[in-house]
DNA sequence: CGGGGAGCAAGA
DNA sequence: CTTGCTCCCCGC
């Protein structure tokens, strides 16, 4: 009889052992019984007969994870705090039978490269890992397809990071055009049947690159010889739930590992990605449009200025894009008189308000109400806060009856069916302005924008989060970057600290460096940070555990408290929270702290992005 | 992780 | 004392 030490695939759970009658090999995924309950289960020692009771393995399948996935997954669990089985789930989607791939890959269209971008390339070529930093137009996707050409010719395959690449339908069109079958588009919203051909393609061979979010980088490709990470900065990278992984330094990882090339990409290249990677540039777009700027000092609301500026230009036959943060798309209900505000009972922030679906939703647990007439609390009449998408569609339809205006946020462009229309519309001019949020400034090519409104950078700028001035910053350049592509182009935007736009206009390298040296040895890149999250439904129990855990890193040493106390956003789904926020240059550091002092009551967040 | 039992609060 | 619900323990 065999003793084996299982995980669990996908569970918390600790490693259990189970007997066979049959030898089965290191890394097997088998099916155990825990329970009275079927689990998948990957074997990971032979050990000797144990002093409890066992039961047998289940089944054995024929699959059997790769030395490179198991050294992944071992390098997830300890870097971003999981188990084996919860880091292992990532590549089980996908398995993989090792079928080695034979196919002859045709190109169907040519690539040509501008004199920059060759030069680009061929600098590429010299690093095993680089920042290829190009402004939006500059053409990185060219010399991202002909790195995977070259790739694909050299008998290796590609991965294609983006964040959402179903806001992307033109990237799929292209890729498609060139590389024809050999390439896949992965994303969560497949159909089952698509995702088992897709599987299936990929493993044969047949399908050489993938495009997709972060979880296509755990596909089962052959030979992987090319990583991209298209818009490294966007935080969409950074999983937000256990293992708290981020794809793009994943990747690099990966890369290392695999002796694979890895290219991250972007107008407005994270601050750390700037100082941690050699930066290859393409700096002469082909397009070099004129652009003129207007700040305005003010709140979140269109001024004179913006409205007869897009009067101006809809007379010129241009079309305008409005942009308004995330979060200031939440409105939320307050009273004027008794300044009562309406929040989430069981989460301590602001219901926010849905007028078209007449109610208000708290945004962290989907709790729904009616909108109330009346303040709950004096009766007075109750007013919506902060504007909106909705607002600012409303505002804009009665101020100019005549122009077709379209909110443009996830709301009202749900599926990729959605957008695919309304991008059609805008391109065949039946819209004059998209009103949106975020998803404005993820690369779709709008051919003929003449007027950029960018408001609510205030409000990001005042985030409690080290990369504050950083989102800002790249926000604004990537919406302005949808401006001006084909003419010239206006951009007004509202803000109270104009000095910290205009410094840097046309100098993203500039805020950068200087951002750097400001980060000095208080935050990343220079220092590694990790947050603690404690979450309890009583109050005074949370509390307890913390300060229990705060002692216990105080007494350890090694790395700083930066910060431990309540949470910004105290209470989520009736569950207070608390959270520590720790501080050391040196990573290792940090992970022997949490190793020396989780007593499992708090959540690891290893390089936090949201600090919410 | 996820089920079952312990343990405590509200109901009869 | 039953019923309801959270929390904690433990599985192999």
């Amino acid at each position: 009889m065999h003793y084996y030490k299982v995980c669990l695939i996908g569970k918390r759970a600790p490693h259990f052992t189970y007997s066979s009658s049959e030898k089965i090999g290191l890394h097997t995924l088998v099916v155990v019984e825990i329970k009275g309950r079927r689990c998948d289960a990957c074997v990971i020692s032979e050990v000797c007969k144990p002093d409890f009771e066992t039961s047998h393995i289940k089944s054995v399948t024929p699959f059997c994870f790769s030395q490179f996935q198991i050294e992944t997954a071992h390098f997830i669990k300890s870097y971003y705090s999981c188990t084996l089985g919860e880091s292992l789930s990532l590549f089980l989607p996908f398995e993989d039978r090792g079928v080695k791939p034979s196919k002859y890959i045709e190109f169907k269209t040519q690539i040509t490269l501008s004199s920059s971008q060759s030069a680009a390339m061929k600098e590429l070529k010299t690093y095993p890992s680089a920042l290829l930093f190009a402004p939006t137009g500059s053409g990185k996707t060219e010399v991202y397809m002909k790195l995977f050409e070259e790739a694909v010719k050299a008998g290796r395959s590609c991965i294609f990071l983006m964040p959402e690449i179903s806001l992307t339908p033109q990237m799929e069109k292209r890729l498609k055009a060139h590389f024809g079958e050999s390439v896949a588009i992965w994303h969560s919203k497949l159909t089952k049947r698509r995702r088992e051909e897709t599987i299936a393609k990929v493993r044969s061979g047949e399908v050489r690159i993938v495009a997709g979010p972060r979880s296509a980088l755990f596909l089962p490709l052959h030979d992987i010889g090319l990583i991209v990470v298209d818009e490294e900065h966007d935080d969409s990278y950074k999983a937000h739930n256990r293992p708290r992984y981020h794809a793009r330094d994943l990747a690099l990882f990966m890369g290392r590992k695999l002796d694979a090339k890895v290219v991250l990409g972007s107008a407005t290249p994270s601050a750390s990605t700037f100082a941690r990677q050699p930066v290859v540039r393409i700096k002469d777009p082909f397009v070099r449009t004129k652009k003129r700027f207007i700040f305005e000092k003010g709140g979140c609301a269109l001024t004179p200025t913006m409205l007869s500026a897009i009067e101006s230009h809809k007379k010129a036959g241009g079309q305008a894009i409005v942009f308004l943060p995330t979060r200031a798309n939440f409105k939320y209900l307050y009273c004027e008189s008794c300044g009562y505000t309406l929040e989430c009972p069981f989460c301590s922030v602001g219901m926010s308000l849905h007028r078209h679906r007449k109610l208000v939703q708290c945004h962290y647990c989907g709790y729904v109400e009616r909108i109330p007439q009346k303040c709950p609390k004096c009766g007075s009449v109750i007013l919506a806060d902060r504007i909106g998408t909705a607002e600012v569609v409303e505002e804009l339809g009665e101020r100019f009856p005549d122009l077709k205006i379209q909110q443009f946020d996830k709301d009202t462009i749900s599926t990729a069916n959605k957008l695919h229309k309304a991008l059609e519309r805008f391109s065949r001019k039946e819209t004059d302005i998209l009103v949106g949020t975020q998803m404005l400034a993820k690369g779709h090519d709008y051919a003929d924008i003449t007027l950029a409104i960018v408001l609510g950078l205030d409000y990001i700028l005042a985030l409690p989060d080290y990369r504050a001035r950083e989102r800002a910053q790249a926000l604004f350049v990537q919406i302005a970057g949808r401006a001006g592509r084909a003419r010239e182009a206006e951009v007004i935007v509202q803000t109270n600290q104009p000095e910290f736009f205009t410094e840097y206009l046309g100098d993203y390298e500039k805020f950068l460096k200087e951002e750097l040296k400001m980060r000095e040895g208080l935050y990343p890149p220079t220092m590694h940070l990790c947050r603690l999250l404690f979450s309890s439904k009583e109050e005074a129990k949370g509390a307890a555990a913390l300060e229990r855990v705060k002692k216990r890193i105080d007494s350890f040493g090694k790395v700083e408290i930066v910060g431990a106390g309540k949470a910004p956003i105290e209470r989520i789904a009736g569950k207070f929270r608390f959270n520590i926020l720790l501080r050391s240059s040196s990573r290792s550091d940090l992970l022997k702290v949490l190793k020396a002092v989780d007593d499992g009551s708090f959540e690891v967040d290893m390089d936090p992005v949201d600090f919410a």
